[in-house]
RNA sequence: GCGCCCGUAGCUCAACCGGAUAGAGCAACGGCCUUCUAAGCCGUAGGUUGAAGGUUCGAGUCCUUCCGGGCGCGCCA
């Protein structure tokens, strides 16, 4: 146990035998306002009601039994508010070996609270690059799943890739009837910018042609919206190429060899520009699959469903489930001509992916516009009497928007992943080659360093907003490399690196603690103690961002210390210089613990 | 119309599920490199937390109403 957790024993050992009060507990340790107040806080509100005192009544009387505690080197009241101190030498003592080493402590939970989670993520289109949207996905659902990892659940991370469907033949044909051919070694470009390429080729041809009927039936001047509405669903049925894409569709399904064949060429292009990004930002998944492999799934499960009265036949042929709990009309799952729609896909895909990987729980990462989708998904599949549809969790993200506006990928109105990343490659590049110190890097660390760093500066960029907002994307700001940003915690962490080096020292090997004190130690001391905690919150709350807070805190109180004191460089007492080192050290490895939780690389120059 | 989410410094975001004087970065201004990495550090300035009520020892956080913004409410995905 830790010396705050041995405190906080007791402290509730105090207020039961103190004030009688069997059920009572202390109320958790934080962090006081102004470091001059002590070390540890703890308000004494919350026990006021059950053990009928005064909070500053309580607050006083603990103190009191407290300053004879050998752990406390100082206990007092302010007001309702209990203060303390440790004796810092012990208190290192027991925080930096064991931040040295990694461990989890307090941070892991206890076996009977680990569980099997799956965390679904990324589930791309096949007909376009990834641009930031997706970008915030994979960097959330990565992050998320080390998250989860690190404080004892067992994690398995699940791409389904969307490759086939209505929009995926959008593409097919513009380039099947535009393309003449290219291929991405005759254009030189990468499979998944090729293939967006035509999607968005296919949205301007089908403007035009949208154009041209409109001219052609004197609907030259805008209507009313109920005009506009009716005359855009007659746009649908005339447009000569939505006709030809849904016949392409049929096609498909009919597994027609030619349709077929450029289905796979094109999306054997986009893989391997996918795989291209996902290695760039260091995403990996346990198990991918293809909706191409899954789309008939579910049909059976909602004729069962059918049968036994959990869903019902309109009177058109349709299948729907009743959502009275919801306040909500009816959801149709199949449709009157017996075909299946997205709802049903994604029944069939839980039930089988439950039959497959037996998880506890499974996490959805996907944007908040689909808040309204997954409440309905979960709800029908508690409904036909899966227990496990209560452990299903959407991860919903709010959107990233542009200060030009929203994103629009029909209309290439994007940031595209590679585009961006390239452009933040370049950006560090830029200042390497300015800094003098950096004059001895060779050109190949240079631009392994500057992928580390872009890499860095996009990851945190996303991960430090709380996944529930809408972000804003400013293309000026994510380039920066200075304040508030990865490069900055990779800077920290490279300069602890070598520092460590430097010093010759063996940061292990420290046994006394005696030396450290000033008030930056003493900081950095509180940030290291919390630790494991902060990285258990983060993951309870599925929340990246609460961890990325956590990791500047602790670089800028390093970066404080480190311009205020001397580590061992003209430090007199080795003592004094040995022990500095184990903190840096133990900084260090919480710092490098801390961004690969939110799946950033960490060079060891910069 | 109904439902969900958001509104904090000029801008982008925090605030450890209700705790002490609401904090950072950027932008602005002023300092700090013959010493362990200046992508750094220190300082100045910047706020009626959209508005009004309420709940309580205590509210940016919870409740109500209003204002402003976003997203949903398909036999689209």
């Amino acid at each position: 146990m830790s010396l705050m957790q041995e405190l906080h024993t007791r402290i509730t050992e105090i207020v039961v035998s103190e004030f009688g009060n069997p059920e009572a507990k202390a109320p958790d340790f934080d962090l006081p306002p102004e470091a001059a107040m002590g070390h540890l806080s703890m308000p004494c509100f919350p026990l006021a009601k059950t053990c009928r005192r005064a909070p500053r009544q309580i607050a006083a009387r603990i103190a009191e039994l407290l300053v004879d505690d050998p752990r406390v080197a100082s206990a007092e009241a302010a007001g309702p508010y209990l203060n303390l101190r440790l004796r810092p030498a012990d208190w290192f003592a027991e925080v930096l070996p064991s931040r040295l080493k990694g461990d989890a402590g307090e941070g892991l939970l206890p076996d009977e609270e680990r569980r099997h989670v799956v965390v679904e993520f990324s589930c791309p289109n096949t007909n376009k690059p990834q641009h930031l949207g997706h970008v915030r996905n994979n960097v959330l659902g990565q992050s998320l799943a080390r998250l989860l990892a690190a404080v004892g659940h067992r994690v398995t991370k699940v791409n389904l890739i969307n490759d086939r469907g209505i929009h995926i033949c959008k593409s097919m044909l513009a380039w099947q009837r535009w393309g003449e051919g290219e291929t991405p070694q005759s254009s030189g470009l990468k499979g998944d910018h090729l293939v967006g390429r035509y999607y968005v080729l296919f949205a301007k041809k089908l403007a035009e042609e949208e154009q041209a009927w409109r001219a052609a039936n004197g609907y030259g001047e805008k209507g009313t919206p109920e005009e506009e509405q009716r005359r855009s669903a007659a746009f649908e049925q005339a447009s000569g190429l939505l006709a030809d894409t849904r016949a392409m569709l049929v096609r498909w399904e009919k597994e027609d060899p030619e349709i077929r064949s450029l289905w796979s060429t094109m999306n054997g292009w986009v893989f391997a520009g996918f795989d291209e990004t996902y290695r760039r930002m260091g995403v990996t998944f346990d198990k991918v699959y293809y909706e191409s492999n899954t789309y008939l799934l579910g049909r059976d499960l909602v004729e069962d469903g059918l049968a036994r009265g959990i869903f019902e036949r309109h009177e058109s042929g349709a299948v729907q489930c009743p959502l009275p709990e919801l306040k909500l009309d009816p959801k149709v799952l199949l449709r009157s001509d017996g075909t299946t729609i997205y709802m049903t896909q994604d029944l069939g895909t839980a039930v089988e992916r439950h039959r497959e990987i037996p998880f506890d729980e499974m996490i959805y990462v996907v944007g908040s516009e689909q808040e309204h989708h997954f409440k309905v998904l979960f709800t029908i599949l508690g409904k036909l009497g899966h227990a496990w549809a209560e452990k299903l969790y959407h991860l919903s993200y709010g959107m990233v928007n542009l200060t030009t506006g929203k994103m629009k990928s029909r209309e290439g109105l994007v940031v595209d992943a590679d585009d961006l990343l390239d452009e933040l490659h370049s950006s560090c590049l830029r200042v390497m080659n300015e800094s003098e110190r950096r004059s001895d890097f060779e050109e190949s660390k240079k631009a392994e360093v500057a992928a580390a760093l872009a890499d860095g500066a996009l990851k945190y960029y996303v991960l430090k907003v709380n996944p529930r907002l809408d972000m804003l994307y400013d293309p000026q700001k994510s380039i920066e490399l200075t304040g508030d940003t990865g490069p900055y915690l990779q800077y920290a962490l490279a300069r602890i690196r070598s520092l460590v080096r430097k010093s010759g020292l063996d940061p292990a090997a420290c046994g006394d603690f005696g030396a450290l004190g000033e008030a930056e130690e003493i900081e950095l001391l509180k940030l290291l103690a919390f630790w494991p905690r902060q990285v258990l919150l983060a993951a309870e709350q599925r929340n990246p961002a609460r961890l990325a807070g956590r990791i500047y805190d602790l670089a800028r109180a390093f970066s404080s210390f480190f311009s205020a004191h001397s580590v061992f460089d003209r430090v007199e007492d080795p003592a004094l210089a040995q022990q500095r080192v184990a903190l840096a050290a133990a900084v260090g490895a919480t710092l490098e613990q801390g961004l690969e939780l939110l799946g950033i690389a960490t060079p060891e120059r910069i």
